[in-house]
DNA sequence: GCTTTTCAAGTTAGCGCTACCATAGCGTAG
DNA sequence: CTACGCTATGGTAGCGCTAACTTGAAAAGC
């Protein structure tokens, strides 16, 4: 009788993880362990695995991987500026660790007018397992709401208030602002002008705080009269540094509370002849593209934007994986370390 | 005897394509064939199954998917520059079509100054199957060069010179330019400076043919001293705005080879107390964040970024599942529609 | 009529990996 | 000396899907 032999299915392709165990002498089980750093294999085994790997070139295959574990998660990322120049920064840091640990990731555009309910039915649709909230998202009440309801775990991303239920990593804006607003007091400012932010973002309020305590330890009387209104936009900063110059005693120092408005600051200055930062110091923060774009290049707060969405895209994988291994998800809430990035933009007052 | 009973893997977790042929009442072979688009199924059995996957809500399990077909495919993109504004528009097409086509995207970094032979190793190291190359990576000819001896598929996004070896995607920059210029000469302009672009950029090249050709069509004779170089760099842009302007007889108009170098002319007019676009009209090239940042808002050419970004990826995928299918790798250049985007930078000469 | 082709399904056998269990070897306690 | 636990490793059975082949029936060809 002609035994049928059927065609073997692939190519040639990468080595396997059978491969790797032949060339080791162990079972493919141990070589499982040795790639997954369990306990329990002899350093003298897992040494035999380790060179094995080396002389193949072996890489685990992700897909078998996610399909046996059952591991499988999809997290999306929820953002609602398709050209929001941070958002680039959290793709990286967000599809680094994804890729890292075999998650699953999906951006996703929500319009912030559409209502919550119908945004959470589409994720559901897409077999959404957790999701990502940069700012200004992370700060949607009525969208973290919905999201919670729904049981979805999620992260929030710079947030200014984290919420108990959510996972948030985040830096201290107020503390930030503080050193920012220190560090033109330092400087010998004492007519420094804010340039408040967006309302509706949590991460404003807290950078105003830092300012009126940065005063406030030094002695100087808070005056409103150096306060002025902005939402972010390099528009609002234009309007909000017109005022702030026009007045007979114009301040010395402006801190803006992003650096779109800190460029538009430094654009109003030069329209009247002001020398930055001989004639006038110009802060900001985020230390987005624009800071080093336009010239002078702006001292900022840098914000470690990529390591953040990294982390939360941690945490929330973390979560969901846990949660099928039934362990309690724990909400954890992580602070990370911002930086004072000096640059060209500020001064000591009355400096050439 | 006692069979042993094994506990079964997973949780309840999603419907599987048995889970939906038994709804339909189907083979679960039938079901793929339906769900992958595959002719010879009977139009009734189609909808019947295709009703079913509806009633469970089922979602192909990518994972399975990728290991069943060996379809793996892990395309790097590569760049050079993490915050570029446009590097999270590359992203987002790319990602969208990856993750629809169950392609692994890996976002990896590239120093020009690397040795390409370096990266290229570093790339097989990853296994990676296909890279995407946007601007200024694209018009590296070393980097080119040692890909395409390393047999690796490459896409190139908009550069100005589609090599034969690399699929690409770009707009036609030589007609674009000659529109904005065009656009200028039909509001009436006829001083119309022209800041350059980088030269290691083959797009730079190509804007300046444009707006040569618009000149020489109306019969507007080139005066040298209306070309001002820059690099794509805000910084550069205010230099050769400032040479431009501070000639006795200036300018009306100013096309700037990008929207950075654009804002920076418009920067420079303000100081020179020169209402734009009253007094000097300026418009850019790419509409990339800044354009809409700053006030006025640029009048710019508008690059489908991201869906460039799509069909490059969607290229790649083709051609390194085409490649294990045997077939013959057809490069393939597309051009895609480029958009005149008009804004307030803009207006006719003279006019307040 | 019967053979051959064509089409619409179904069957089988993995893809590469890991969860779960089994087992052998060894030390410690009773 | 047996009982028991503990550790290091191996065996087996899938995870959900699809490539390759098989089957059965209708259509086409002689």
């Amino acid at each position: 009788m002609v035994r049928k032999v059927r065609k073997p299915r692939g190519g040639t392709s990468s080595p396997t993880i059978v491969d790797v165990a032949l060339h080791a002498g162990v079972s493919p089980m141990t070589v499982s362990r040795v790639v997954n750093c369990e306990p329990n294999v002899l350093p003298a085994t897992r040494d035999k695995v380790r060179q094995a790997i080396a002389a193949l070139g072996y890489v685990p295959n992700s897909a078998a991987r996610t399909l046996a574990g059952s591991q499988q998660c999809r997290i999306a990322l929820l953002h609602a500026n398709p050209s929001a120049a941070y958002l680039s920064e959290v793709l990286m840091g967000s599809l680094a660790q994804a890729s890292l640990i075999d998650a699953q990731l999906m951006v996703e555009f929500c319009d912030p007018a559409e209502h919550p309910q119908k945004m959470v039915r589409r994720l559901f649709h897409h077999r959404i397992d957790a999701v990502l909230l940069p700012p200004p998202l992370c700060d949607n009440e009525a969208l973290l709401a919905a999201l919670e309801k729904a049981g979805l775990p999620m992260a929030q991303i710079a947030t200014g208030r984290a919420v108990p239920f959510a996972h948030a990593v985040t830096i201290d804006d107020e503390e930030a602002a503080h050193e920012i607003t220190a560090h033109l007091i330092a400087l010998g400012h004492r007519h420094i002008a804010f340039i408040g932010g967006a309302t509706d973002q949590t991460a404003s309020a807290r950078r105003r705080a830092g300012y009126d305590r940065a005063l406030a330890e030094v002695g100087i009387a808070a005056d409103p009269a150096l306060i002025a209104d902005g939402d972010f936009t390099y528009r609002s900063g234009l309007d909000a540094a017109e005022a702030l110059l026009a007045r007979p005693e114009r301040p010395t120092a402006i801190f803006a509370s992003n650096d779109d408005m800190a460029a538009a600051a430094i654009a109003v200055a030069h329209r009247h002849r002001l020398d930055v930062p001989g004639e006038l110091s110009v802060v900001g923060f985020d230390d987005s593209a624009m800071s080093t774009t336009i010239w002078p290049e702006i001292t900022t707060i840098h914000q470690p934007v990529a390591e953040m969405a990294r982390q939360a895209t941690a945490l929330l994988v973390e979560s969901v994986r846990g949660l099928t291994a039934a362990r309690e998800p724990r909400i954890r809430h992580v602070r990370l370390d911002y930086l004072l990035q000096l640059r060209a933009s500020d001064g000591s007052p009355g400096a050439t």
